[in-house]
DNA sequence: CGTATTTGACCCGCGC
DNA sequence: GCGCGGGTCAAATACG
């Protein structure tokens, strides 16, 4: 088994111990750990061994306790718990759930628990209703039993599924409730007199206190911004007590000091020394990776060719502000040894310059996935620490992306929800935007947009959602540190096939001919791990917990893999909202002349010039 | 031979 | 108006 599945499975497993609470013993316990665990589990012998010791030397200790997290929506009743776990993420009031609960966990697709759960629900029946006793009842009474006992179920299942329902629309209301907010909150006045900069800071995997360790991470941060960053990043609920958690979180705050990528760059260390402790802890790997971080969405100035494109494309306009106005951006940092990070995508580079400022050259790629494919990327090395690569990506994709891009596209899109909450204008520049970043492309049809997009980042976004008080910054917990409000982020049905690269179908080996598969660490030749990123989608966007884990594993195939480093990524968004309709020139910019046919170089061009 | 990368020059926006 | 810097182009080159 490849070390990779080993960390994946660690981390799965982490997730689920952190999804553990204490409960009064034994109820609903010592069924088998929840699909996820037991997935896990079987990935990774050591971790298989300790699962399944567990309960047997600890009547189900903490085994029972991994289960619950299906079992929170079975009972009546459970509705306004699950709301609140919704709104709050908060674990206290799952505590207090009556162990009963956990013995109605039976979520009708789970087929691997199915025999001990009826078994299970088989001896609850007969100990509180104390039928079926010993003895003397001849078969057909207990084939009645039987009978009377499944239409039970039938009618719990009803009930369950009814309630379900009422959750469903729960969620949707408060969703839209908290949109509105949202957007109201993003209305108020917040530091006028400064430019306006949106920002929105997602990180993905282990978040720390700010005291963390200063292991191998980023260098030290030294400025206000940084300490700024440092808030930001950390969350504003789950780490202070010095716990680390893995989980994904989601931040806007608004700032005037981001001005360029670097200065975020720098900003970061903190949470890749988090990333670090908890890498230690959750994988006891001899080093940090798989931590991902998305930062921010900025208003700057400029022309927006991309954005033209990437509004004409999504097809769908803006309330109040033309998206041609708007310069999408997403800038994503890699810890990662080779020259370009894996983002899924196929990538054609064009042009190269020395940066003033940084010595490190940057590189400039065009998305050749499709033809007219507007997308294009930076790739450039962090001045301050060589092994980060900001690579930032601009315009959207007009075709459908393959899975790796698509498991990107699960944490851009959260970003893009976000974003899409926090405009109060167009919603599919923003949107489309994240999509670009993430290789998703919203255009030319919906029916492009992956099943993983938006959708399922909808409500991943609204649970745990936290408005924070002053300084305009605003926190989201998207899962991983609120146990409770992940167990409701599986909207998706995994597997969806709509695309040829989508999870049921093999990937695309090199498509288009390439020396190497898109979806391979530039640098570092073909080694890549295709065919486990796309078994792990499909699951990663039905449970968030292997989400997380798969996120790790994505990022962790990129580079690195045998140096122990760790892998580290962030996400920078931007949108420009203030170029003037004037300044957005086409897309295919009429400056040059174009030459045809083996005419002068351009240095002599200009020498006729 | 086809495709991707390299690389020097050009174009354009912005600040002074 | 000028210079600077970022972004892009496209011929040359490398590579499989």
């Amino acid at each position: 088994m490849s070390s990779k599945k080993k960390r994946a499975a660690a981390i799965d497993l982490s997730v689920e111990a952190e999804r553990r609470r204490p409960e009064e013993g034994g109820d609903g316990g010592d069924r088998e750990a929840s699909d996820g665990a037991a997935a896990a589990a079987e990935e990774d012998g050591d971790v298989k061994q300790k699962q399944r010791e567990g309960p047997k030397e600890e009547t189900g200790g903490e085994e029972e306790k991994v289960v619950e997290v299906v079992a929170d929506q079975g009972e009546d009743g459970s509705n306004e718990e699950i709301k609140y776990r919704t709104q709050q993420g908060d674990m206290m009031e799952e505590d207090k759930q009556p162990a009963a609960a956990a013995n109605v966990d039976d979520d009708g697709g789970d087929s691997d628990g199915a025999g001990a759960s009826a078994e299970e629900k088989h001896m609850v029946t007969e100990a509180t209703g104390g039928e079926g006793d010993d003895g003397g009842d001849s078969r057909t009474a207990m084939a009645q039993d039987e009978l009377s006992e499944m239409q039970e179920e039938m009618e719990r299942m009803k009930e369950e599924n009814r309630m379900l329902r009422r959750v469903v629309d729960k969620t949707v209301r408060d969703y839209y409730e908290l949109q509105m907010k949202l957007a109201a909150y993003q209305q108020q006045p917040a530091a006028a007199d400064e430019p306006k900069e949106t920002e929105v800071f997602l990180s993905l995997g282990a978040t720390t206190a700010a005291g963390g360790s200063g292991g191998g991470g980023f260098p030290e941060a030294k400025s206000k911004e940084q300490a700024a960053w440092r808030r930001r990043s950390v969350g504003s609920d789950d780490s202070d007590d010095g716990k680390e958690d893995l989980g994904l979180s989601l931040s806007l705050g608004t700032s005037s000091s981001y001005d360029d990528d670097q200065k975020a760059v720098e900003a970061r260390p903190h949470d890749v020394d988090g990333a670090a402790a908890a890498a230690m802890i959750v994988g006891s790997r001899p080093a940090p990776r798989g931590y991902a971080l998305l930062e921010s969405s900025k208003v700057q100035g400029g022309a927006a060719p991309a954005a033209g494109e990437l509004s004409a494309a999504g097809g769908i306009t803006s309330q109040s502000v033309n998206p041609a106005n708007r310069k999408t951006r997403v800038s994503v940092r890699v810890r990662c040894q080779g020259p370009t990070m894996n983002d899924g995508c196929q990538w054609r580079k064009y042009g190269q310059k020395v940066a003033k400022g940084n010595p490190c050259p940057r590189a400039y790629y065009r998305c050749t996935v499709a033809p007219g494919c507007p997308v294009r990327k930076q790739v450039q090395r962090c001045l301050e620490d060589m092994s980060i690569l900001v690579t930032t990506y601009e315009g959207t994709h007009n075709h459908p992306l393959p899975v790796g891009a698509t498991a990107m596209a699960s944490t851009t899109s959260a970003a893009a929800t976000f974003m899409l909450l926090s405009s109060t204008t167009s919603s599919s520049s923003v949107s489309d935007a994240a999509a670009a970043a993430a290789g998703v492309s919203t255009a030319p049809s919906s029916s492009y947009l992956s099943p993983y997009l938006l959708n399922s980042a909808s409500p991943l976004l609204m649970p745990g959602a936290t408005v924070g008080g002053g300084g305009g910054m605003q926190h989201l917990n998207l899962f991983g540190n609120s146990p409770s409000s992940s167990s409701l982020l599986a909207p998706q049905a995994p597997g969806s096939s709509k695309y040829p690269w989508s999870p049921n179908h093999p990937p695309l080996a090199g498509a288009g001919g390439n020396k190497r598969p898109f979806w391979s660490a530039g640098g570092d030749g073909d080694k890549p791990a295709p065919a486990a990123l796309a078994e792990n989608v499909g699951a990663v966007m039905s449970d968030p917990n292997k989400f997380s884990a798969a996120i790790n594993n994505f990022m962790g195939k990129d580079g690195e893999s045998s140096s122990g480093k760790s892998s580290t990524f962030a996400w920078t968004r931007s949108m420009d909202r203030t170029a003037t309709p004037a300044s957005v020139p086409a897309p295919a910019r009429p400056r040059r002349e174009p030459v045809h046919g083996p005419g002068p170089r351009r240095g002599e061009q200009a020498a006729k010039l």
